[in-house]
DNA sequence: GAAGATTGAGCGCTCAATCTTG
DNA sequence: CAAGATTGAGCGCTCAATCTTC
């Protein structure tokens, strides 16, 4: 229970980090996707790999798009699907953040006790 | 960072569970802050129990009163707050809400070993 | 002026309904 | 008909602005 307390913490932060590349854990979660796939994809690759609804996605990639860091484009092998393109300022920003996180996660991982990190993982790890 | 994912999980079979009674977790927190005082509560005060904005709250009770479970009523010693009183309705279902939460509560409690329970708990104290 | 509550706008998320394309 | 995306409505949350009362 103090479980969510602690996970509601540790997003504040990250968030907080985040916000000063004007950014967001969803924001960054669909630019970090992009990153790795190291091509554009379609919405909904995206929407199943965060495992969440399609029209969550809609939206979000909706933002990234007003903030100039993902661009719409046809897809040429469906003409249902449209794919999610980072541009160079996407890329950049998501380098940014990734570095942000770093940060972040380097400061709450000293906060745990070396003795009690394999307890901590195994106890998280039992919850999925 | 598995942190978060575990949380989001918790949280889901939470929210899940008071489904089944019309409730969230932010209603029910609301509904439990107001059994434990025993008497109505001026909305700041139930912000500053949430840790929470005002206005959250006013919306959230909006919400409680629409369900029926809360009402409004005047501050007899300061015509500027507003006290949320419970409805009978109000403490049934925050006891039926309660009963649901303790046994999700129970079965994800077994699946932490006793061993790495201490762990745990030191660790997720830390985040604070 | 400061503390109470509310409103409006926006983010992040869900669901149900719709529209287009396969 | 099924899969892609979108829209509209709603929950839960934040912030900035407003209005009333202290």
């Amino acid at each position: 229970m103090s479980l969510l307390h602690a996970a509601h913490t540790v997003e504040a932060r990250l968030e907080e980090a985040l916000a000063a590349e004007g950014l967001s854990l969803a924001k960054q979660g669909v630019l970090t996707l992009l990153v790795e796939a190291g091509e554009p994809l379609p919405l909904s690759e995206l929407a199943a790999r965060q495992s969440c609804v399609r029209s969550n996605i809609t939206q979000l990639v909706d933002r990234l798009e007003a903030d100039g860091l993902v661009k719409r484009i046809a897809d040429p092998t469906d003409r249902r699907s449209i794919l999610a393109q980072l541009t160079q300022t996407g890329r950049d920003r998501q380098a940014a953040g990734a570095q942000r996180l770093d940060t972040v996660q380097a400061t709450f991982a000293a906060s745990v006790a070396r003795a009690d990190r394999a307890a901590l993982q195994r106890a998280l790890a039992g919850f999925q």
